[in-house]
DNA sequence: AAATGGATATTTAGCGCTAACATCGTCGCA
DNA sequence: TGCGACGATGTTAGCGCTAAATATCCATTT
């Protein structure tokens, strides 16, 4: 005899009258606490009412509601991972990463775009701080000063992917933009290139982008070279932006003679522009690209690039809060590296 | 003189003692209702208590609790979405559209990765089932029986994204497989080849690589040719099974003029290959593709290539979502189409 | 002066589950 | 024989919030 369970249906709609735990309980001739044992802690239980009780959630297609579990017990198996842009396949690598070893622990994914815009990741940091998440992981280093606040009030473990803050929030989980820069630029510098071009994305907005050129720069000056203003060039990302950035600089620096693209597809649309013109690669001009993509070891001819631990950064970052979440007390923060593949194209 | 809420903290652990509502409204001197309002309706309030009420909530830091409150309403803001693997830019793209349009309404993404797995994918189903998401977005068109027996029971809205089935569970957004390779191995032998080779990826578990084989056979049963099997070739995804099918089929039947590389990067692979071994595309061979990555019409030559509507199916996917949330009854059932580009590989 | 009604605020009763404690038999062992 | 220990289950209280019903106030109306 079920009482009625009306609920309205307005705005976003209901996970409506469904099958609950107390009727499993009915169904099986036991109480609730029992049904909610046989589920959680089958051993405490009797094989004869545990079968009893998991035949009749079998029987009813009871779905446990974790909701209700998780505000019972305030205890969450959400984790909130934010992202500048998921469209982007460095990033999707990342978040597969994130996605498998969260899996494989039986806790969830929300997913957040912040869209390079720090005001659009605090309003999503609210968001998932509301649903409360039982972690975090922010691939910025930048943050806003509100979510900062939130962030250091919501006492929950965070993981920082972005870059390697020399004072991180809590976690960091990541590789040094600066030194990754620095040494793909020593390296184009040790190969006998004299004049080396930067083009990076727009360093007024994205800190990873100011960090990589703040790196060529630092190489640079060690090298004892001038800083050529015409040899650095700051474009939106995308492979047409690669391709006029080569474009650019060719014509207003002739004598470059290597190009390090520290955007992830700028390399490849430098590389076809380069094809179309019939400049040699690395004839005429060196590549350097900065993200490993598959692609990179296939085009012809290959590109010489930074990989980076994309995957592991994102493993490694969702081990790093179940570490936490298992009550270990260090922040963990973690230089995964980068290694320079040298290929055909410098 | 708050209790004390002590709260254990073993596995994944909890969002502990913040602020309540309670305590808010113990600050602003109002009871706990008048705070719900002040948040969720403030029009219903007078101004000066309004402000009150919303001074306290800065003050004191509040995060509302959504889980409470979904729990309390049988409302939810969450969305589930399961694709086969967020590393593949076609559906990262996706999940980003469907990011962008709930982002918009104020709700969130929980997002999963099937691997490819029916298993998986049901797992997924009912661990989001169990998180009440409001509405489920699937790519796969093809489910466990679990799978669909949870999904007829939850009452939710779901649509599936990944094709156009006969008969959706409930609502389909998405173009036609079938129709798509069709259209496109019809296009090959309009430009006068006579020798087309399709490669792609397992049929025997993926049922748009079926759909997709179907297409071509039917294309060609229509224009009275042979099935000739040495040009059919099943590969696993990347470039180099790509670089790989090219030399195969070519080798087995050396008469083939085109082929149409039904995987989404196969085609790239084959494309750098034909380069390095000085294979004149299309002279030598002609060579079409899937999906109309960014980098199809950049790439030298620029490649032919079926052209999807990747970020709309995620976009109208959650507007779907959205309608049934808000009353709708219909179920909508979209076909977004497809196009094709002809660029100079064919 | 009493009745009416609208705007505002509070009270009550849960949402579906879990923690913590209470209960009840059963068994071992002095 | 008695008593504590222990395993198996049940009971109670409450997680933090919202819907609905109820109360309160004041300006009007009659």
């Amino acid at each position: 005899m079920a009482k009625v369970r009306a609920g309205t249906r307005v705005g976003a709609r209901a996970p409506e009258a469904g099958v609950r735990m107390r009727d499993v309980a009915e169904a099986a001739g036991v109480s609730l606490m029992t049904v909610s044992r046989a589920l959680r802690e089958p051993h405490r239980l009797s094989e004869s009412t545990r079968s009893r009780v998991l035949e009749a959630v079998q029987r009813l297609g009871y779905v446990p509601n974790h909701i209700a579990a998780n505000l019972a017990s305030s205890r969450s198996t959400v984790v909130g991972q934010i992202v500048p842009g998921i469209e982007n396949s460095l990033y999707a690598e990342t978040v597969k990463g994130t996605s498998e070893v969260l899996r494989a622990e039986g806790l969830h994914l929300l997913l957040g775009n912040s869209g390079y815009s720090l005001l659009e990741e605090e309003a999503l940091i609210g968001a998932f701080l509301a649903q409360r998440v039982c972690g975090l992981i922010l691939h910025n280093t930048e943050h806003s000063p509100g979510a900062l606040q939130m962030l250091q009030r919501a006492r929950i473990p965070v993981v920082e992917t972005g870059d390697l803050p020399a004072r991180p929030i809590d976690m960091a989980v990541s590789y040094s933009n600066f030194e990754a820069a620095r040494t793909m630029t020593l390296h184009l510098a040790e190969r006998g290139y004299r004049h080396i071009g930067l083009v990076s994305l727009d360093t007024t907005v994205n800190r990873r982008a100011a960090e990589r050129q703040r790196g060529y720069l630092a190489a640079l000056d060690a090298l004892g070279r001038r800083r050529d203003p015409p040899l650095i060039c700051e474009v939106a990302p995308g492979l047409t932006s690669g391709a006029h950035a080569l474009v650019d600089i060719v014509t207003r620096q002739p004598e470059v003679d290597a190009i390090f693209f520290t955007g992830d597809v700028l390399a490849i649309g430098a590389l076809f522009e380069a094809q179309r013109r019939g400049w040699a690669v690395p004839g005429r001009l060196a590549i350097a690209s900065f993200d490993d993509l598959a692609i990179m070891q296939h085009c012809v001819p290959r590109l010489t690039s930074l990989r980076l631990p994309r995957r592991e950064i994102g493993r490694r970052s969702a081990e790093a809060l179940l570490q936490r979440m298992r009550g270990s007390a260090e922040p963990v923060r973690l230089d995964l590296g980068f290694e320079v593949s040298v290929r055909e194209s410098t």
